[in-house]
DNA sequence: TCAATAGTGTCTGTAAGACAGTATTGT
DNA sequence: ACAATACTGTCTTACAGACACTATTGA
């Protein structure tokens, strides 16, 4: 330990024995909704230690590397994206000294949400990466303190959507009212009315923008059924005032399913 | 930088050549109120870089050193409290490769927010340290990146009164509703109307419990004026829902004054 | 009696929750 | 016709903002 602690107090230039060492890394808990259920993204660890347990995935900050730029390119390189489509931002510093066993890392976790992403490659080497259900992962032994990590980060996306517009980053460029519906019971899992959400979301100025037509036949993917949707895209608006509030805690569905 | 930068993929043990070395600090911005000003604790630099510039409190992190405890430990040294009667928590971190000229440091921010304390003594060395009402602060030139940090840290609190009952953080044990009142008028910076504020504030289970017993004549002080009033603690709650929300912006005082 | 502070009551508008009902499609 | 999805309207309640009013003290 430094003979100061106080770097205002006695700076006198730092040396690399005047301070202690650490490693900065990274941390990702990035999230997407796939066949209607909230997933997270994990890595499967190849080495010691925690090896075969399924991480959060990360890595270190390099020197000449803004924190947030060493975040943005962990998610490239694990989601395989060149470009993110989504929103990222970071959650909060986990540094305890015996989170990691080998040395002491201090690392940055961040939370992003995106797009359903195409299934992940698992990249160049050995290691696998998948998607899982944030329901089943419960049940996961996590490496490190990363199933803290993640549910600071489930709680963050949670209250996101109550009071910004990023609900819509879960969903391509063109969706309809009912994807958007989707997004929030899937996020928050529970039911909401219809009705009471379309009035929500069309009052609130700058969520989202009608598009001056209506969902197809549909070809390709499923067949649609019953009426056609308007279509809408995302507002310009980033803050939701008043704030879309989650039902109060107590039953995760309410009494309308 | 590492030849490989993913954790989970290339684990093979640490050594002090595979990873780029950085220093952890802690930042910590503490507020109180004195004389009906928001205040801020700011340390004045006795040493390049920034020397004579104001800074926020702050230090580096012991190795074996929780990250938590290291903002304690700083906001302890710099308030000359042994035990911090307030509330302190994390922030978010700062960790642009330039926000230090000398090398590359990483600094877990902090917010705190205590009863009016003792002057600041300076402590033991010669660095002078003060209150500054944060409205002043602004005109002020501050090291390294601590503007930001300080306005990150002012909505924070600011947000926080909303959906938390900390505001009672900011006084001692036993308060009068008026005196809750101030905190909010000069955290938020605008006048609230005091029937609604008390019909809020007794309303929400939890957030204060009446003592059976008023103000006096106050013989210390400025002797007291008007009608007693009634005392309160903190009550249990932690969260506040629904929110005392800020009146929207626009006008930083509202018609009544 | 007056200023100052503490505290109560009431009216009104906004918005959320519950839920009934209508519209438009494919099968 | 019917199921399925999209969409509209209405009633009720909770609550915040505005503001008029009463209460209790010291000077």
């Amino acid at each position: 330990m430094p003979k100061n602690t106080k770097r205002a107090k006695a700076p006198r230039g730092y040396n690399s024995s005047d301070y202690p060492p650490f490693a900065v890394t990274v941390d990702l808990a990035v999230f997407t909704i796939r066949q209607g259920l909230l997933c997270v993204l994990l890595i499967e660890r190849a080495e010691e230690p925690y090896q075969q347990h399924w991480a959060l995935p990360g890595g270190f900050v390099g020197v000449d590397e803004t924190v947030e730029a060493a975040a943005l390119r962990e998610l490239c390189e694990e989601t395989g994206l060149t470009m993110f489509p989504g929103h990222m931002e970071q959650l909060r510093t986990y540094g305890d000294p015996d989170r990691d066993p080998r040395m002491r890392v201090v690392s940055v976790a961040h939370v992003a949400f995106a797009p359903s992403l195409p299934p992940v490659t698992g990249g160049s080497d050995a290691a696998q990466a998948r998607w899982w259900p944030v329901i089943d992962v419960s049940e996961l032994p996590l490496a490190f303190d990363h199933h803290l990590i993640l549910s600071d980060a489930l709680e963050r996306v949670r209250s996101k959507l109550e009071y910004t517009t990023l609900a819509t980053q879960f969903l391509d460029d063109v969706f309809t009212l009912s994807d958007l519906q989707r997004v929030y019971e899937t996020v928050w899992g529970v039911s909401l009315d219809a009705g009471n959400f379309r009035r929500k979301v069309q009052s609130s100025e700058g969520f989202v923008t009608p598009q001056r037509q209506r969902t197809q036949a549909q070809l390709d993917g499923k067949p649609r059924r019953g009426r056609p949707a308007e279509l809408f895209r995302a507002g310009t608006a980033t803050q939701l005032h008043p704030p879309l509030t989650r039902p109060p805690e107590s039953s995760t569905a309410n009494k309308r399913g």
